[in-house]
DNA sequence: GAAGATTGAATGTTCAATCTTT
DNA sequence: AAAGATTGAACATTCAATCTTC
């Protein structure tokens, strides 16, 4: 059994203040460090198709979402996790590029609609394959039924946490 | 078995792209989901104690270092996963606070040295058991052997990116 | 007045350059 | 020359205020 970096800091804590049960830091720790050391692995394979993660994050979020391949600024927020003036940003500097479109939503003037364009649709099916062959690479020391179990058991934590799907 | 955000995105990639395998993404993607909404909600209990985030975070780094609580700014640098730049930012405001102090270190006046005053050493006790009672409740969702479980998955996962702990 | 998006200010991070010490 | 920290510029995000549309 190889220690993990949690491991240290857990036995740090059971030095120092021994009456303190800190087991649940063992698993909040990890999913931050699990988490952080993914993106920056993620992102770095994104460099070789010169895409940030967050224009991947964007751009595949309106591939999936199916045709017209098409969204409001709110809607991509939310998916996001990230702030209304963020998407601004975000989409301002797609358009400058060419992969996506802006337009007024016809039957709500408040609405912006964002939408792949040609160029944009290529571009993300193009690092598609290869970011899931990365990230099934980054996930290979877990076989097949502990990637099941990993899932289940963070879908449950995140059901408990109201981390449950918007209207589809 | 109520559905989590995940569910609905393999869906929709299972629609949009039949010939790609996306299981991959419902791990890494639910890692990343998990990780921001517990920062979230421990952010929001921070707030109740003055404290921010990374704040917080480093001044139990060097509690939990032990006495005589105090550790080089570049070793703080390692343990947070945030750039030299970040972690000198961070340290002048703890210092301005009264919360940590600042040295060179007269072994190697190239280092800093960082300590906790006792303003600081109080500070962190008094949210360290209030923070984890925080995190036991953002778990509660998952019986203790499913705890267990998903923290021996998730060591398995970071030893396999790489995340052992430099020396102690 | 509320909803949706944009703007600008404030904040905080990374990155590269610099300075001191070894 | 390399190690360690600081500085300033570039960048990106949040937050609050504003503008338009409903």
């Amino acid at each position: 059994v190889t220690r993990d970096h949690l491991d240290m800091v857990l036995a740090q804590w059971a030095a120092e203040t021994p009456e303190l049960d800190a087991t649940p830091m063992g698993v909040v720790g990890r999913l931050q460090r699990a988490s952080r050391l993914l993106d920056k692995a993620i992102a770095d394979r994104f460099a070789d198709h010169g895409l940030q993660l967050w224009e991947f994050d964007l751009l595949a979020t309106l591939l999936r979402s199916g045709a017209p391949y098409e969204l409001t600024a709110g809607r991509l927020g939310e998916l996001s996790m990230v702030t209304s003036g963020a998407i601004t940003n975000r989409v301002d500097r797609l358009v400058q590029r060419g992969l996506v479109d802006r337009r007024t939503d016809p039957d709500n003037r408040r609405s912006v609609l964002i939408s792949l364009t040609e160029s944009g649709n290529e571009a993300v099916r193009g690092a598609l394959v290869d970011h899931v062959d990365n990230e099934k690479q980054l996930l290979a020391v877990l076989g097949p039924r502990e990637r099941t179990q990993l899932a289940g058991l963070l879908r449950t934590l995140l059901v408990g946490l109201g981390d449950v799907p918007q209207e589809e």
